[in-house]
DNA sequence: GGCCAGGTTCGCT
DNA sequence: AGCGAACATGGC
């Protein structure tokens, strides 16, 4: 077992706490993840190379900075500057949120978030692949069944590996997917519906037919139409993903009922609103609508916005 | 027990 | 093109 650590400087202003918090739901674990006690854990998939990489708060406000800890067998300069890479991604450490918190300043609904959530970065998946597989298990379904169905696609799928007697798993790759069942994964609970759509994007990014990573780069447009085009991804997911994991800075999920709930909480009066009304209204936060979408759902997340519940 | 959840597709008008 | 049903499951 070898260990390699180094630090990272996060764009300020950020806090830690904030968008680790928010990558693992607010909760000690979420999906691949933890973030128990101050310290961020995941099992990170390195080329092949499995470690555990452990992250600390290690700055202070004016200065931030975060200590990194790589715990795995056969650690290199290589694996470290991809765990580096990966782990930017995840706790979206490079991402600046001052434009964004320019605009907010002079808004009435958006001050108080950013007062609220001072400091929460966007943070963005691993890979665009683990982004729409878990999208796609998240459609429609409550925030508590997708954890559940999220937590057991990756404990039976992805890799595993012990660290202090304790399990981790890293996310599956797609061809552990692809060599699954529609039975397996209605195994897993998913619906006859949901298993087809993550085993066909499964097999499809296995063979090479289809290159998410290729859409990065990509205008918006382009980007919302391809994903569109597979089955399984409505406007819905291909939004969500510009945002979580695109690195797009103004994607917006109208469609998204809790989105709606929490806009109708905030300046709709209280009822949730309609998705248009939605669309129409967030023109105003143009071109920071990835910033707005994740403060709402960090408010929500974390319980900082009451909301109605839908009449 | 029925209805709804961080949608999407499919089959009807 | 527009509308309703089906989808699996846990919580209220």
């Amino acid at each position: 077992m070898s260990q390699v650590t180094f630090d990272m400087e996060p764009a300020p202003p950020y806090d830690f706490a904030l968008t680790a918090g928010y990558v693992t739901h607010f909760e000690p674990r979420y999906a691949a993840e933890s973030f128990e006690e101050g310290v961020y854990r995941r099992l990170l998939d390195l080329d092949g190379l499995l470690a555990l990489a452990e992250v600390r708060s290690a700055g202070g406000p004016g200065a931030p900075r975060v200590a990194v800890t790589l715990w795995g067998e056969g650690l290199d300069a290589a694996a470290a500057e991809l765990a580096r890479a990966q782990l930017a991604l995840l706790l979206g450490t490079e991402d600046d949120v001052r434009p964004f918190y320019e605009m907010a300043r002079a808004d009435d609904a958006l001050a108080p978030l950013v007062d609220a959530l001072y400091g929460l970065h966007v943070p963005q998946a691993a890979s665009v692949y683990e982004a729409l597989t878990l999208s796609i298990v998240g459609q429609q379904i409550s925030a508590q069944v997708a954890r559940m169905l999220r937590g057991l696609i990756i404990e039976t799928f992805g890799r595993r590996a012990e660290f202090d007697g304790k399990s981790f798993y890293a996310f599956p790759r797609p061809d552990a997917v692809a060599a699954a069942s529609i039975d397996d994964l209605r195994a897993l609970k998913l619906s006859q519906r949901k298993a087809e759509y993550v085993l066909g994007v499964a097999k499809r990014v296995a063979s090479g037919e289809l290159d998410l990573e290729g859409l990065r780069g990509l205008p918006a447009a382009e980007v919302v139409e391809r994903l569109t085009a597979i089955r399984g991804v409505g406007p819905w997911t291909a939004h969500w993903l510009l945002i979580s994991a695109l690195g797009e800075r103004d994607g917006f999920p109208s469609g998204d009922l809790a989105l709606q709930r929490t806009m109708g909480a905030l300046v709709g009066g209280g009822a949730p609103m309609a998705a248009a009304e939605c669309l129409a209204y967030s023109e105003q936060w143009s071109p920071h609508r990835s910033y707005v979408t994740t403060y709402l759902f960090a408010s929500t997340r974390a319980g900082r916005v009451r909301q109605s519940p839908p009449s």
